[in-house]
DNA sequence: AACGACGTCGCAAACGTTTGCGACGTCGTT
DNA sequence: AACGACGTCGCAAACGTTTGCGACGTCGTT
């Protein structure tokens, strides 16, 4: 119950002012050796600590960088959060985090609080029910810097950081082909984003670059483990039309790769999969999924440091870029050697 | 860069007093219906929204509560953060997560970071390397309520939530028993956990209870994936002993496993193996792992549920309760029928 | 006509800092 | 002896709110 000191508590004990405590503590040139000393040492003995909320206020900073994710219990995503804690807190920054449950409405709410909360900056990844972005726009009109990940809106210019998911979609499917494939099935996110575009067309090009004809009906927009078990009917039917596929994400790889086999369809033998993250289940499924590695922790680096530099670069007016990674092939057994 | 309208602002430009503004736009009774509409509409045009810094100091409460975790990255707790995201939006708190690493000083840190914020509580859950708690006295001492789950100290006094770590070890060995185990190795969490201790326990009692003589040599310290991998050459070697394995979690039990099924042994066959947690893997790896479920999203509702009574109720002394959440077997594909 | 009640507002202080500016004392120089 | 330079400190305002208290006007009552 004890409350913390205050400078203006050493201020009356020391019997000085609150603006020479305050000034002595920062090793002010004003303040006299004696008096620094004296301050500096009582400071210590009843172990003040500067009340973060006054400070934050006084220079309308408050060291606290926002993070909106659609969902935080993802493997993706919780490793992002991870990377962006790391560089967060070596740069002296905390993190808030919300999570918008990939639901636009919330999304809002949370971008006002962050707004509400003067964060410095904020980090995010869009649900996939959001098609508006005044929420966004405001955050940036009221001076907040902006990075995405992985999920962006292409109307907005800020930073962003993505794996390369044009590439990444081409080497997966190219390795497909490579090992033997020819009528590849392609499971897909929403095109409405970004992701879910540019992987579907790095599997159109790797297709077109080894010379084999594009079929529309190999494309089925599934993109999570529930959305296979409620398509399993029609991913079975192509079953017997096809020997490869490649689903925009490892969970949903998993989830077909369950409902072929319990339907006699061996892997890789009759059906090559292969997925894209490279989460740890990609090493405990059954069996162990070839994928590509898409480096989680490296994309939240990559985009706090962004998003720092913004920050802490007021001066001229920022030129938005975008980072990309590159991703690897992760060799496994749900393909062919 | 238009910078956020404040209560000044709106003073300045009706040409009344800052006073004034605040009690009309929260409908206080002194403040004249005409002035009240005058005032509230002018806010609604302009988009005012109160500078949750500048409240935040003036009622020294920040509507925020802490959250320390060992790891972000990790099912369990990702979900328990979604639990505690869940019901402190619901009352209109923010979170702020800090991630310790399992590290022993960085926890301090983190600590620190959140009584300078002035968070108005922390829920947290220990990290391996911390056998000291100053710094949670620290934070009890200055008035911020703590709560913890899963991990906790037992020498601190404060609202506690688990699983019945002991009942589900008991439930689990029981059930290898009942399928014809006889002699069962333990995986273990380090005893100075109460985690580690009650699992162990329940193990124990179990044995007991069926009247099979427990054997020390049957428990060994290994509670990671990577434990595992370097106690490899100790497990293969009790492999001929031991017909069912209890471990402390899930992916000790999914890369036990793989280590047994590499060498030859068929699970659950020659050996039975049944975990602890049941986040997604369980359903993902092969076989399908027998475990016991740990609902984290419940821990963490139930977590924060304890923490805003003691946050809202502050007239009389609080008295610590502990919560217990009952788990529940899961059978599937690593245990006989 | 005088007084009290009431409605409606503004002043000022406060939360805990920081910082520009001025005040005061001491010392050395001319 | 007088003046300037410099060292050392405190006052006051500011960040954006909230809130106790008092001020002022109007109206109804006796």
């Amino acid at each position: 119950m004890a409350h913390q000191v205050t400078i203006k508590d050493i201020a009356k004990i020391l019997g000085i002012s609150a603006s020479t405590v305050s000034r002595a503590l920062k090793d002010h040139p004003d303040i006299s050796p004696k008096t620094k000393r004296m301050v500096q040492a009582f400071a210590q003995k009843v172990n003040y600590r500067p009340n973060a909320l006054a400070l934050n206020l006084r220079r309308s900073k408050t060291n606290t960088i926002g993070i909106i994710i659609p969902e935080i219990v993802h493997h993706f995503f919780s490793s992002v959060i991870s990377g962006i804690e790391k560089v967060a807190y070596a740069a002296g920054y905390n993190v808030m985090i919300c999570q918008s449950n990939e639901d636009y409405n919330r999304e809002v709410i949370d971008a006002q609080a962050l707004l509400d909360n003067r964060v410095d900056g904020v980090l995010m990844s869009l649900s996939k029910t959001t098609f508006d972005h005044d929420h966004i726009r405001n955050l940036i009109d009221h001076g907040i810097p902006v990075v995405f990940f992985d999920r962006a809106p292409n109307e907005i210019e800020a930073d962003k950081v993505f794996i390369d998911d044009f590439m990444g979609a081409k080497i997966a499917t190219h390795h497909l082909i490579a090992t033997g494939c020819r009528n590849i099935l392609h499971l897909a996110a929403p095109s409405h984003l970004l992701i879910g575009q540019r992987r579907r067309d790095g599997y159109i090009k790797a297709l077109e670059e080894n010379g084999i004809q594009f079929n529309p009906d190999f494309i089925i927009k599934c993109d999570t483990r529930d959305d296979v078990f409620a398509n399993a009917g029609k991913i079975l039917q192509l079953a017997n039309q096809i020997d490869g596929i490649f689903t925009v994400n490892d969970s949903t790889a998993i989830a077909t790769m369950q409902v072929l086999m319990k339907n006699g369809i061996r892997i890789p033998e009759h059906i090559s999969v292969i997925g894209f993250g490279d989460g740890p289940n990609a090493n405990i499924c059954y069996p162990p999924l070839s994928t590509v590695e898409q480096k989680g922790t490296e994309i939240g680096k990559e985009a706090t440091q962004l998003l720092l530099n913004q920050i802490e670069n007021t001066e001229d007016i920022y030129k938005p870029t975008t980072k990309t990674i590159t991703p690897v092939l992760r060799i496994r057994e749900s393909t062919l050697m």
